[in-house]
DNA sequence: CACTTGGCAA
DNA sequence: TTATATGCCAAGTG
């Protein structure tokens, strides 16, 4: 959403405005009974978008609050969850004309609550819903619809064509409203120059009575920065390619972008509506503007945000003669998908690049987009990542794809910095790197000035949802780039952090639909579950007794948790798949893993450790499920999980589910029939976690997933090596989750692990390298891995304890020199904690 | 020189 | 409102 004036001015902006939050705005409904059915029920996939609803009502409300009846709502609440019929029951709307015709188009609209119901069952319904996501959540995607080429003209008119019933002057008049001012300016640098133009001379006339901005017009030397405006024709796409997309062979040049994935619902769609529902074309318009300083473009960029008419930022990179083009092209082989395309298409459906945002889920390719992007522009480029394990896949999947070679391409991060050779070429970084403030290394002051210095054709930011908004602004001031392009998957808002996204970088300018993508096998199609595990009664005790800090630690230790864990683990693993559990707390994640004997990665776990997990995990069939904690979620990438736990699901924000489940969805390594991923949370019953839980589940329910909750395993108790199966092991983990959480409490987690181990542990730290053929790494590896099959009942923790030194010791002697200090470290590091211990009870 | 460690920031 | 993870840099070590 931008930032309006009334922020800045208005002490408490938030009850004054329409606060448009998604969950209240665009809800995917369920059927709600379904979910309370399910554990029985088999897993049937809710229908695909059974409705789609649509609310404005936060607005209506605030302009006529006399419609906000207290009894209505509640009543309305109650009903929720019974029947997707609710949104009916407060209102009888058999007084509605419907429409002669009204069988073929598929929206209803109800005029009090703005509420807009999509039936699924039409044949039109994808294009309609296409519609509708582009338009709905009123105020940050009417303006990226404007951006891309809508008309509020035309959203009011296709809308209409839509609804079985007339469309509601009340919701005409907000479309009017909200769109009136968006998108209707454009910065564009065009020839070198920067512009201020638009459709309406009116409209740059009012704005130039403004005196920042008319303090920044350029000043021709014969008039005093009043003359007149400049005519030219509107831009038109004309024969830009996009590279990969095949087009080269269509006789249409323009438009016929989509036509690729044009079936027969999309000409019906186009009969019932009469036009493209994008690529509206301005052809024969006029488009007036005049010319800005180049040294003022943050102030008038600021100013007409200010005024409400947020500027679009185009670049017309064809007709830009002073920055050198950069000779690069997709390889012929690379072929784009079609959403992909379609993104793509959005950002340059004038024939100038659009700066922006796509949001993509991950493994749909973004990188791929933005390569891309970065060949239709064929400037130099900037590529920003938040991690320098992602700044080394941007550059290998530049070469991956592109025929880009050594010499364009550079890394820039703290211990590799290049330059580019030649005129223009590519750069990626990190956000950090670019942004720090704090001294600089001389070697990266030398290459900042360097980056500094020129200009930049195209500034790519990866994850644009991570980083905050200072930094991106201390970029975007630092770096002169002449178009932007965001990629992300998710743009939640979870906070105010990415509320200026769109005044930085530019409106949303496509998001693709997770469930058409996994319907059309792009990405998996995942099947959600909640698991509820009940609390033993010890650990429930304990955890009622405790402070809130020891609670979480509990619930996430729960042994009925631990048990349901490794049931599914060996229920996943026997279906062949590759699993991924997720903790966020390092404690309960490293008990968890040693205990089921599987390896794990927390932050820290040394780079070149965690390399080598990925490795087993990816290529070795005995490694099938691998233990992460917070470090998964970013930067690491995981192309091969099928199925995915969590335990602990603590203090969850949906950007956090999002991006784990966007692990598991890329193009699909399964070939079942129905689902082919699979994403669970362990939640331990009656505890806070349930709360945090339903919380998180609210996104995922929102794009439409299927969602069950279980709660019972089939099956579990029968499991043959289950753990924790006696109540004596459930009381001595509980004694030790107490214990050492105190005495631990104030120590580093790698000192923790190699005190606590458990027996026949197979930790990060104990997997030697199967080097070097029969080398003694690959003994070791082989022996720990056949021990995962039987014998896992050591009851005494002083026995295992003292198995596991005699173990290390022989392991320190065969292990790799790589590990060697660190062993060292650890046992001076244990030395040193257990000085401390005692010195403590001595005290 | 190669590598690790601690401090700092967001 | 946490805890965790990350990155950059300088200083220390063999």
């Amino acid at each position: 959403m931008l930032k309006r004036p009334s922020d800045a001015i208005e002490p408490t902006p938030a009850t004054k405005r329409p606060r448009i939050d998604q969950d209240a705005d665009y809800d995917v409904d369920i059927d709600e009974s379904d979910r309370e059915s399910s554990a029985a029920a088999d897993a049937n996939l809710v229908p695909r978008g059974a409705t789609l609803k649509i609310t404005f009502n936060r607005k209506f409300n605030e302009t006529r609050p006399e419609k906000e009846d207290g009894g209505a709502v509640s009543d309305r609440r109650r009903q929720q969850n019974q029947l997707v019929s609710y949104i009916f029951n407060d209102s009888d709307f058999s007084f509605l004309n419907l429409k002669p015709d009204h069988t073929s188009r598929p929206l209803w609209i109800s005029p009090d609550e703005g509420n807009i119901i999509l039936e699924a069952f039409s044949p039109i319904a994808e294009q309609a819903q296409d519609f509708l996501v582009a338009i709905s959540e009123p105020v940050s995607r009417l303006y990226a619809a404007v951006s891309v080429g809508l008309k509020t003209s035309d959203i009011i008119e296709v809308l209409n064509r839509l609804s079985k019933v007339p469309v509601p002057e009340s919701i005409v008049n907000f479309i009017r409203e909200r769109t009136v001012s968006y998108g209707k300016v454009k910065l564009v640098l065009k020839h070198n120059k920067y512009y201020v133009e638009s459709n309406h001379p009116d409209t740059l006339q009012m704005l130039l009575k403004d005196h920042i901005i008319s303090a920044s017009r350029k000043k021709l030397s014969d008039t005093t920065g009043s003359g007149p405006l400049t005519i030219s024709k509107a831009p038109q796409r004309g024969n830009l390619v996009i590279p990969g997309t095949k087009e080269v062979d269509k006789s249409k040049d323009d438009k016929s972008t989509d036509a690729a994935n044009k079936s027969t619902g999309t000409d019906l769609f186009t009969a019932v509506i009469g036009v493209e529902n994008d690529e509206i074309d301005e052809e024969d318009e006029n488009v007036h503007a005049f010319e800005i300083d180049d040294s003022k473009i943050d102030d008038v960029k600021k100013r007409c945000n200010d005024l409400d008419y947020p500027m679009l930022e185009e670049y017309d990179f064809r007709n830009d003669t002073i920055n050198a083009n950069l000779d690069i092209d997709l390889k012929p082989a690379t072929v784009i998908r079609p959403y992909q395309e379609k993104s793509l298409s959005k950002m340059f459906g004038n024939g100038r690049a659009r700066s922006g945002i796509i949001v993509l889920p991950c493994g749909a390719g973004k990188t791929l987009v933005g390569i891309t992007a970065a060949c239709t522009i064929k400037k130099s480029c900037l590529v920003l990542c938040t991690s320098s394990v992602s700044v080394m896949q941007w550059r290998s999947q530049f070469i991956q794809w592109s025929n880009v070679t050594d010499k364009q391409i550079a890394v820039f991060t703290a211990d590799q910095k290049e330059k580019f050779s030649g005129e223009s070429g590519i750069v990626v970084s990190t956000y950090s790197m670019v942004a720090n403030t704090h001294n600089r290394s001389h070697e990266s002051k030398k290459m900042m000035d360097f980056l500094t210095s020129r200009e930049w054709g195209f500034i790519l930011l990866d994850e644009v949802h991570v980083v905050p908004a200072a930094m991106f602004r201390r970029v975007l001031t630092a770096i002169k780039a002449h178009s932007k392009l965001g990629l992300t998957a998710t743009l939640v808002r979870e906070d105010d952090k990415i509320t200026d996204l769109n005044y930085m970088i530019g409106p949303k300018l496509y998001e693709a639909n997770w469930q058409d993508l996994a319907a059309k096998g792009h990405i998996a199609n995942v099947q959600c579950a909640e698991v509820w595990c009940p609390m033993t009664p010890e650990f429930y005790r304990e955890y009622l007794r405790e402070q809130s800090r020891k609670r979480m630690l509990l619930y996430c230790m729960n042994p009925r948790k631990f048990q349901a864990c490794q049931f599914l683990i060996q229920y996943h693993e026997k279906r062949g798949d590759k699993i991924i559990v997720f903790s966020d707390n390092v404690y309960a994640l490293e008990a968890y893993a040693k205990k089921l004997r599987k390896l794990y990665i927390h932050g820290g776990t040394p780079q070149i450790e965690r390399m080598r997990i990925l490795q087993y995990f990816q290529h070795d069939p005995k490694v099938n499920t691998i233990f992460l904690s917070k470090v998964g979620d970013t930067s690491i990438d995981l192309p091969e999980a099928t199925c995915l736990i969590q335990i602990s699901s603590h203090f969850g924000s949906r950007r956090q589910e999002a991006q784990r489940l966007g692990r598991i969805l890329r193009a699909k390594r399964r070939n079942d029939a129905g689902f082919n991923a699979f994403f669970y949370s362990l939640v331990s019953k009656d505890t806070q976690e349930m709360y945090y839980s339903t919380k998180r589940q609210q996104f995922l329910i929102d794009q439409g997933y299927a969602f069950k909750v279980i709660t019972h395993l089939d099956g579990l108790d029968s499991l043959p090596d289950l753990v924790y199966k006696t109540r004596d092991e459930q009381i001595e983990l509980l004694t030790s989750v107490i214990s050492t959480h105190e005495s631990d409490a104030e120590l580093g987690s790698d000192v923790r692990a190699g005190e606590g181990d458990l027996a026949g542990t197979v930790t990060s730290k104990d997997f030697g390298f199967p080097t070097k053929s029969g080398g003694p790494g690959a003994k070791r590896t082989t022996g720990s891995l056949s021990a995962l099959s039987g014998g896992q009942h050591m009851s005494y923790m002083e026995q295992n304890k003292s198995a596991n030194k005699k173990l290390a010791k022989e392991a320190a002697v065969n292990r790799h020199k790589l590990f060697q200090k660190r062993d060292r470290d650890q046992a001076q590091a244990k030395k040193e904690a257990k000085k401390a211990a005692t010195g403590a009870t001595n005290m």
